[in-house]
DNA sequence: ATTTATCCATGCGTTCTGCGCAACAGTCGC
DNA sequence: GCGACTGTTGCGCAGAACGCATGGATAAAT
């Protein structure tokens, strides 16, 4: 039992027409050609399909069912195959992102609802995570690409700069460095500091701005979340560094100021992140296409945020 | 986009198995045709299906999405195949009997038990209706076959004998021919005759009886259906003459009193009808063959019925 | 470090499939 | 009876599909 497409359609299309010459002309083959291919149905099958007496066709019981069967087949594949063209047109699917959670919040939606104008049948996933997990979900293909800063990046990933995060000092209202249009890091060094954990790549970028300015801020106290540095600053406790993108998640407690930090000037910078040697499915390369545009255009950002210049 | 089944097969299997080689061995094709198979596949989608290292086999994004569509599409071929193996086996499908209203109660019900004993998966549909009715129903194809009675058969249609069933005066309680094991044609043409109607092959039969009885019955009533005719009866107004099938239809009205008619004895003769020059579905050929069975095998029948001889 | 085993890709020759052309054989309508 | 139309069949060709043998690359074994 071993009748393959060509034959199953050869005979629906015979079978639907009733006539072997308007199957022909339907599928552009020549009428002999279906004539044999119906007999070789017919021999595999081991059943007569088509009563033919020279001027008509039609069918037999069995002829009906196997019509049946074979327009189902045929229907499934023809099906099967479309919905897979489309996927690879990049038309379909679903474009897996993984992110930092500030960035969740402020880059992502105005690109993705001008990537749902584009692909209104794409479905988008987005994931976000702490940068080891964002990465982790690159490498293991849970998500398609990240956007997150890259500390050590393992060899399989690829990356591209897209997005420079300035840092900002947090500082309880009414503090002294609140009255400075800017603030340094070694002015802020003098003020207790309250650091995010270690797990989160900007902690790595604030210790290394406090050696950059030769001073050093041991944490006057840690917390894992930025929320909670923001609710200890508004509490007094203390001041703390935050990048541009991340300060509207730290006023939950009650109302902060930010100043931009300079000497140095130091940016939190966000790669997109994708496996190397991977060609990527369609949908999600538009997607990166359209985030590339942003960044080229330099579409507006807020303030303190803005678009990694272009590579060579 | 001419992926054909053996292009996706090939592939399913080796994505499954995520090896050439393994894959080679479960479809008995050498590792080298599933290679090319694959390769062809990648060129007629143009998208990298599979990751290859040497050493490992990877799906890529589009490979995922590929194998989905592809066992889906070699599920259904495969299911499809199946389903019309076992409607040719005669393992599945619809027998279609057209048949006189008669026979549909009294022998059908045997029959049937039997077969769907043997073929549970087969279902039955039965037609009744008067005899050109019936054979209409075979010329036209809604019926697979017919039992009936068959006057003039059109050459188109092919049948032989099944079933013989004596003609039996139909007398009312107490009426002097009651009293006679059994009436010749003759004495009862000397009652009020009450006819079925000439539509009825059964009243064809009564004509030629009383012809060949050297008599004739104008009748003195003529009803439509044998239920009216033994209402007829029942009230007084005449006798008739009923194969013997007919009779559980007749005393619905009231007590009834049958006898065998002799001078000349009479059957009406019910054939098996089918269309000439036709081969049958497998599961009415099993139909068709167990019903022979019965016959040749003599099983019970009512009296006045039997079987038709083994003809030559 | 070298060897061995394993895996997938590819060149080559063979077989067989699928095709169109052309000739043929019924059948219908004029 | 003749042409027009239909499906079937013989024939030859192009290329599809296959297996074998080989090559290159890498992981495991020594």
């Amino acid at each position: 039992m071993e009748a393959n497409l060509r034959l199953l359609a050869a005979y629906a299309a015979v079978a639907r027409a009733a006539s072997f010459t308007a199957a022909a002309a339907e599928m552009h083959l020549s009428q002999s050609s279906l004539s044999r291919a119906v007999a070789e149905l017919e021999r595999l099958l081991g059943a007569q399909l088509l009563e033919r007496d020279t001027r008509n066709v039609q069918l037999t019981a069995a002829g009906v069912e196997t019509l049946r069967v074979a327009e189902q087949i045929v229907r499934a594949h023809r099906s099967g195959m479309k919905e897979l063209e489309r996927y690879l047109l990049g038309e379909s699917g679903v474009v897996a992102v993984a992110t930092l959670p500030s960035l969740a919040a402020v880059l992502l939606p105005q690109v993705i609802s001008g990537f749902r104008r584009r692909r209104p049948h794409v479905a988008l996933r987005i994931m976000d995570g702490l940068e080891q997990v964002v990465l982790g979900r690159v490498l293991s293909g849970d998500a398609d690409f990240a956007i997150s800063t890259v500390g050590a990046a393992p060899d399989q990933l690829e990356h591209r700069p897209l997005i420079r995060d300035r840092f900002h000092a947090v500082l309880p209202q009414g503090h002294p460095l609140a009255e400075l249009p800017q603030v340094t890091w070694e002015e802020l060094a003098r003020e207790p500091f309250l650091a995010i954990g270690p797990e989160s790549s900007v902690r790595r970028l604030t210790d290394a701005a406090f050696a950059q300015a030769g001073t050093s801020a041991a944490p006057a106290a840690e917390a894992g979340s930025v929320a909670t540095v923001g609710g200890l600053v508004t509490a007094g406790l203390g001041v703390s560094a935050m990048p541009a993108l991340v300060l509207p998640l730290m006023g939950a407690a009650g109302p902060l100021v930010y100043r931009p930090l300079a000497e140095p000037v130091v940016d939190r910078r966000l790669d997109v992140v994708v496996r190397a040697r991977r060609t990527l499915p369609l949908a999600t390369s538009a997607f990166l296409d359209l985030l590339d545009d942003f960044r080229r255009g330099q579409r507006a950002l807020p303030p303190g945020v803005s678009w990694s210049s272009d590579q060579p």
